[in-house]
DNA sequence: ATCAAAAAATGACCGTGGTCAATATATATT
DNA sequence: AATATATATTGACCACGGTCATTTTTTGAT
């Protein structure tokens, strides 16, 4: 689990996640069966727990592999020019983050480096977001009178209670995008040239 | 588990909840174990489930009543009259929402109702701390050129994310206080009468 | 008081995540 | 090649949440 040396042992782990990815990609990321993956990976139990500390760990691999991805694939295009090609653009993140009610609880759990110098993969997605905002913000349409790391950190407060109320029976009418799309309009709007 | 009929339901509850609370009275929300209550309570592993759909929902119920209990302090209260004293005020019940990350992570689970006409005290607890901030912003010092009810989802989210971070190693170092102040500064700040 | 139906309680049992002492395999040393 | 040490794997076992057919108790009708 922790520096595996040996061939044998990185032949093993990958054929854990991929084992694991093949079942994901069958029933979802909440259907995944430890059992299931040692079986289909031809291993022991006991071996999966010796490659990962425990399910949430593969699980935060598997997911930031993910998260990571669609980062990928944001930073690849243009910086939006406004706050609603802000929001169209992160919306192919959010929308992986809520496929499942499951995907999004582990997101919220490891949103946060719980122990010092031991940040997990979806924090570090976390972090890579916020730079990645940051960069976004100082080019563009955007209010230019508080510092781009707080209103970056905002984006991602309101990204998260959009995609909660997405859960919310009571909220569940409106869309996580023009839910986002509201709460940024006064978060991020450039009050200096308001009109236009 | 849905609405006890006889006397003797209604004691066996009791004697669970009591249970319960006594234990998290000593070794908190996150060490609870059903089957330590059932004994204590002197009832069998299966009674519990009969009154209670799973372990979350009796963790719903007694976190649901601090956060309730926190609320009618809040609200006994006079309204906080700028930024500042609003955040002192919402201090106590965010710092039990995360007196442990367990509890944290139930409340997050729970804090939008999953299935609709099946809103769960959590839940409600997040509806009425809104109404709350909604009747505190029309009367301090607070911008009104937004919908006092946007306003509010806005301080919730803050609170979450400022929470957040309090588990988290990165930034842990800031206070849970003066971060959310300063997300606040920014959200509520009256632009109207700024100076003063 | 007797009995039938409804409500409540029981506890053996299961599913699944996680542990660990024992075993097997690979690597380094002579 | 033989041996010692480090690394990897194993699978029986445990912890704990949750299920359900069976049994006990309560209630209401006669």
């Amino acid at each position: 689990m922790k520096k595996p040396l040996q061939k044998r042992s990185l032949e093993t782990r990958a054929r854990l996640v991929s084992a694991a990815n093949h079942l994901i990609s069958k029933d979802g990321f909440g259907a995944l069966r430890v059992e299931e993956v040692v079986v289909r990976a031809g291993v022991a139990k006991g071996t999966f727990f010796a490659h990962f500390k425990d399910k949430d760990a593969l699980m935060e691999l598997l997911i930031g592999e993910r998260l990571n991805a669609q980062l990928d694939q944001i930073e690849a295009q243009p910086a939006p020019i406004d706050i609603k090609s802000l929001v169209e653009k992160l919306m192919p993140l959010l929308e992986f983050m809520t496929c499942e009610r499951y995907v999004f609880d582990v997101i919220l759990r490891h949103s946060g480096a719980a122990e010092i110098a031991h940040i997990g993969p979806i924090a570090l997605t976390f972090d890579r977001q916020i730079d990645i905002i940051i960069k976004w913000l100082s080019s563009g349409a955007f209010r230019k009178d508080v510092p781009p790391q707080m209103l970056a950190e905002g984006v991602q407060a309101f990204s998260v209670q959009a995609m909660g109320l997405k859960f919310c029976a009571l909220h569940g009418g409106q869309e996580l995008n023009s839910r986002l799309l509201s709460y940024l309009n006064v978060w991020l709007a450039d009050s200096v040239s308001p009109g236009r």
